[in-house]
DNA sequence: AGAGCTTCCCAAAGCGCTTTGGATTTGTTT
DNA sequence: AAACAAATCCAAAGCGCTTTGGGAAGCTCT
């Protein structure tokens, strides 16, 4: 069923049943409610390709996922981010287009996303320092919203982002408060603006209580249980170990805890440990009662804000840039506590 | 840039330069060549929209991705599904449109896709038994193709699975010849076809063993970390308690060795523990040495493959239903040891 | 009763592409 | 050299929608 059929069937010209669908006022109560009546009846949906083609408009946005060519990961947060943000297109009528691609061919995927008018607009996922892709798509014109921020980039750009330096740096006070005074961090990629944001705040939290930084307790790496796992092992075997570990993610914690196991040791007793939470829905941190100690955000609904934003600037293209920084919240689990007296 | 402005700059007809870009044979190779070096320099690419309306065709897949109203949950094997996906599709120039949908509107969604003719055909995420959609589909004569089995569905349709009976089976039978003989399943939601058929595996070791069925040893839910902990720790607790584990995931696996050191015991020695591997970018099981024994089976491979067959299919549409069954690989880990001898 | 508004509806153009049905040029045959 | 075929290219229609620019009723007002 198309509009032409549907409006032969209604005796009514096309152009009335447009403005009937789409909300015109120059059409009568009764009318609408009759053309109405019948688009329900036929099950007319009018073809968003035509749509589209006719009004300029895409209606829809583009994610476009790198997944890196040298490790093969998909950033296990996606799926719940994706979700969040379906949410927002499925309440305003807009499509979610997915590209995968490898990092070598971004610049290309955004161009060709931009000249066959696909999108209204993307989401940027995963920004790193320096990020190239502000000022690409700020040149191509193509309206786009950041998950995260991008440090040393002066251009003005939408966002939405956790604010990691402050819950790093108040996870680390948390810990120092407890008596560590050895903390280690077990971080992801510092290419990856999070991860250097995270260790800024880590960072600040040590040398405003006068503990020297020991590049022997920070391991940046892909955020995996095995590499979590790895890492605290080895910085667990120091001659002087340390008390405490603050994780990037749930999942390096699974691992930092299996190391502080396969060490003889109990989490929360001997070593104390920390996680970002981000709530993904098949891992969440205990019932109740939190297992981990954690500075938690959901990234579902961080997937949910963003999108509305990247859809509000897009209606309005006028507005500045906007900003939206998401506070964590701190829940205490028991996997931290005093930190062991030396004997 | 479009075509109209595309063929004027060259001297030459839209019809020309859109048959020298698609390929036509009525263009010489000369002129062909000019037009792919203007199209190139322009950085010309088609509107998606408008080729879509002008061929009938949306060059584009549907992914229709159920997310449990009860438990909110995304399948964490989703992200790694549609990775390998996009990579089929980019190949093919095909566009992925992904639209995340609660289980009350799911046939709304199907319907409004088909009816808009915004894809040319959809894969069928975690079918269930029993599962509405393959005789919805059919119906609405929408193209699909089904990650996974529907038990009880006498339609042809087209699939690729894993050949979970078999790896079940082959799983239990391991544990059996280990000496195990309580062996505990702890399974997926069993309205989920791959829950159910990982079950019938499981049973039919049992039952041509000789060892009766206890339904204190099996549990069926979401994978999580939590729910495996919970269920392992339960059924360890019990005055005759297992000394082995099946486990549909690798998120359960990590709960459930962690029951098993909350008792005191040690994996490996005091219980076994066997677990299907989805082979999850963000969740590898050990580097060179596995962890967890295992049944191996990729659902990134799983992804490109069913991607393949169903634009196979949506090319040639005469083609009858294409069934793919993938067998899983079989590895053995640090998780798994004889039984231990009662004393 | 006619001017001037609304109200309600329509015909037709246009969005950017593909494709049909020629038209023109060039090459081949007899 | 005429006749025909092959090789190249083009104008225009059409895909399904929105939107512009009216036009025909039906009112109100003087």
């Amino acid at each position: 069923m198309n509009l032409k059929e549907l409006s032969k069937n209604l005796g009514l010209s096309q152009t009335t049943v447009s403005r009937a669908l789409n909300g015109y006022p120059e059409v009568s109560a009764a009318t609408r409610h009759r053309v109405e009546r019948a688009a329900k009846e036929f099950n007319y949906h009018p073809s968003t390709r035509a749509k589209g083609l006719a009004t300029g408009r895409a209606l829809a946005i583009g994610h476009v996922i790198p997944v890196s060519t040298k490790h093969e990961m998909v950033n296990p947060v996606f799926g719940d981010f994706i979700a969040g943000a379906g949410e927002t297109y499925a309440r305003n009528g807009f499509e979610m287009i997915l590209s995968i691609v490898d990092d070598l061919n971004e610049e290309q995927i955004y161009r060709s996303l931009k000249s066959r008018r696909a999108v209204d607009g993307v989401i940027v996922h995963g920004p790193r320092i320096d990020d190239p892709r502000i000022a690409l798509l700020t040149s191509l014109e193509l309206p786009f919203a950041v998950h995260g921020q991008v440090t040393h980039c002066d251009l003005p750009y939408t966002f939405l982002d956790v604010n990691n330096h402050e819950a790093f740096e108040q996870a680390t006070d948390y810990l120092f408060d407890l008596g560590h005074r050895r903390i280690a961090l077990v971080n992801g990629l510092e290419n990856m603006d999070f991860a250097h944001r995270r260790r800024c705040g880590y960072e600040a939290s040590l040398r405003s209580h006068g503990i020297p930084i020991d590049t022997a307790l920070m391991c940046s790496n892909e955020m995996t249980e095995i590499i979590g796992y790895e890492a605290a092992y080895k910085q667990l075997a120091l001659p002087n170990p340390p008390t405490a570990f603050l994780c990037a993610s749930l999942i390096s914690a699974l691992g930092v805890r299996r190391a502080i196991e396969d060490h003889g040791l109990t989490m929360g007793k001997d070593v104390s440990v920390i996680t970002h939470d981000d709530v993904l829905s098949y891992l969440q941190n205990g019932g109740d009662t939190p297992i981990f100690t954690a500075t938690r955000s959901s990234v579902r609904t961080a997937g949910r804000r963003l999108a509305e934003v990247l859809l509000n600037t897009i209606e309005h293209t006028t507005k500045p840039p906007q900003r939206v920084i998401l506070e964590c919240e701190f829940v205490v689990g028991q996997s931290t506590g005093p930190a062991p007296r030396k004997d």
